[in-house]
DNA sequence: TACGTGATCACG
DNA sequence: GTGATCACGTAA
């Protein structure tokens, strides 16, 4: 089952980046099916200045300012799409990163994509999930809930197994680098370096 | 630790 | 227009 549009649409985007740990990501394209389990999140809020709605509405992220259940797919560096899951209500414009997942159905598919030579680690960071899952910028503001593309449930994450530790690549967020909004399962083995 | 890579954004 | 910057990954 596809979480419902009211999962994405709290108002506590940390809350929503905890409760993904544990729930299965799946995309189908033309080649077929893929999917993991998410084990690595950070939530971005308009609050504060790690995230990319903080100085107001852009064209890149124009989707974020919409309501929340959409995907916001961006490039980095050049080189890697990230895949966001869009949060909260309208103008709200908070968002969760998906970091890192388990592999779990199509495993064939991802090797194929990412050309990984042996199957460890292609889902292990969020410029190489999205490759794995054929997730690309053009699926930016794409529907959670009818698309390609969606997180159902799967695992049952218990909160003791929930680790919290500082986001990764912003220190140009000053002292909101400090918050501690990255989540993870505790010990998971593909859980991002 | 270093750097490729190209879109984006805040300047004019 | 232009130039600095960037929510990474890999090689060394």
């Amino acid at each position: 089952m596809k979480l419902p549009l009211s999962f994405y649409q709290r108002t506590d985007v940390t809350v929503v980046a905890r409760q993904l740990l544990g729930k299965k990501l799946v995309t189908v394209t033309s080649s077929g099916l893929t999917s993991g389990v998410i084990v690595e999140t950070e939530a971005y809020s308009y609050c504060e200045r790690g995230c990319h709605a903080y100085n107001g509405m852009t064209k890149r992220n124009e989707v974020m300012f919409g309501a929340g259940g959409v995907a916001y797919v961006y490039l980095c560096y050049g080189v890697h799409e990230m895949f966001n899951v869009v949060t909260n209500r309208e103008e709200r414009a908070d968002a969760v990163l998906i970091r890192a997942l388990e592999p779990v159905d199509g495993i064939d598919l991802m090797q194929q994509r990412t050309g990984a030579k042996r199957e460890k680690r292609i889902t292990s960071g969020p410029g190489k999930l999205t490759k794995a899952l054929g997730i690309g910028r053009g699926w930016n503001g794409t529907s959670l809930i009818a698309g390609e593309v969606w997180i159902e449930e799967c695992r049952r994450v218990p909160p003791a197994k929930i680790m919290a530790s500082p986001r990764i690549g912003i220190d140009y967020a000053g002292e909101d680098a400090k918050l501690l909004w990255r989540f993870s399962i505790r010990e998971n083995e593909w859980v991002s370096k």
